[in-house]
DNA sequence: CAAATTTCAGGGCTACTGAAATAC
DNA sequence: CGTATTTCAGTAACCCTGAAATTT
């Protein structure tokens, strides 16, 4: 870099916030790619692992993915057979979305390379940064979340 | 939200970084619209404003922006009055954006709208967090810059 | 010759809106 | 009736690649 970031940036929290989280992003973006996925597709299996089969509205609440995207990553994982859909017999409107023993396989994988990516991502910090940054975030996070 | 989310993701830090640049660029994102504007106009101006005039290809390295954002974003600064486009006397590949008198007067309201917007943004961080924030998050971004 | 600049066409990913059809 | 769910079509924003034309 021989050219020079405005101080009007650097000294802004927004800019300093979302530009480590799209080298984070793009950090992350790459691993999953190696294992055939992207990050609704992480969030989704996790989501299923963590709570169990769900209809495709709670999965979208409970992984902060919205509705519509929801459809196209199930379509994607599905054909993959990472889940498996079907109606729900209790509720006409819903399906209920199962992992199947291949997305937990999957899953297991994407964990694995998730966890690398964090090692590339947070390499600079120490572990009391590590610390202080995700208390944080966290309490910004939930903040926002309401 | 009476939905949970899975642990196996609030306990990703990169999660928690991905997620809530989301929300403060949200919030940023919202207030540049209330300014008819968008973040790649606030960096371009920004980097006008710190610089001075300079070719598209020194804007998109200063500001971070790709060179074919870049062309879009000042064609829209441009149309608007904001910068003016000259072709370089001293090098025939080049242009030179400079500001206008327009511009400067938009990069002050953006400045203004962006400030507020990290208030609404940082709101549930104490002084102490909001400082140690900026300066792991400066070293993160210093790193991965390299 | 190689390298830099501008421009256009296009793609990927995340996030979101609106509307329709269906079922509660 | 109003509300919830699934689905599709489409958009915005940011990030990025490849290629062409021009100039250094």
């Amino acid at each position: 870099m021989d050219e020079q970031t405005p101080t009007a940036l650097t000294e802004l929290p927004s800019w300093l916030l979302t530009q480590s989280a799209s080298q984070a992003h793009r950090i992350v973006t790459e691993s999953f790619a190696a294992g055939g996925a992207r990050a609704y597709h992480f969030r989704l299996l996790a989501t299923l692992v963590e709570f169990g089969p769900a209809s495709q509205a709670a999965l979208g609440r409970r992984s902060s993915i919205d509705r519509s995207d929801v459809v196209a990553a199930l379509n994607e994982l599905e054909a993959e057979g990472y889940v498996e859909r079907s109606a729900d017999p209790a509720d006409g409107r819903r399906n209920v979305i199962t992992i199947t023993t291949a997305g937990k396989r999957q899953y297991r994988r994407l964990t694995n390379l998730v966890g690398k990516a964090q090692e590339e991502i947070f390499a600079p910090l120490s572990a009391t940064d590590r610390t202080r940054l995700t208390t944080i975030l966290g309490k910004l996070l939930a903040y926002h979340q309401e």
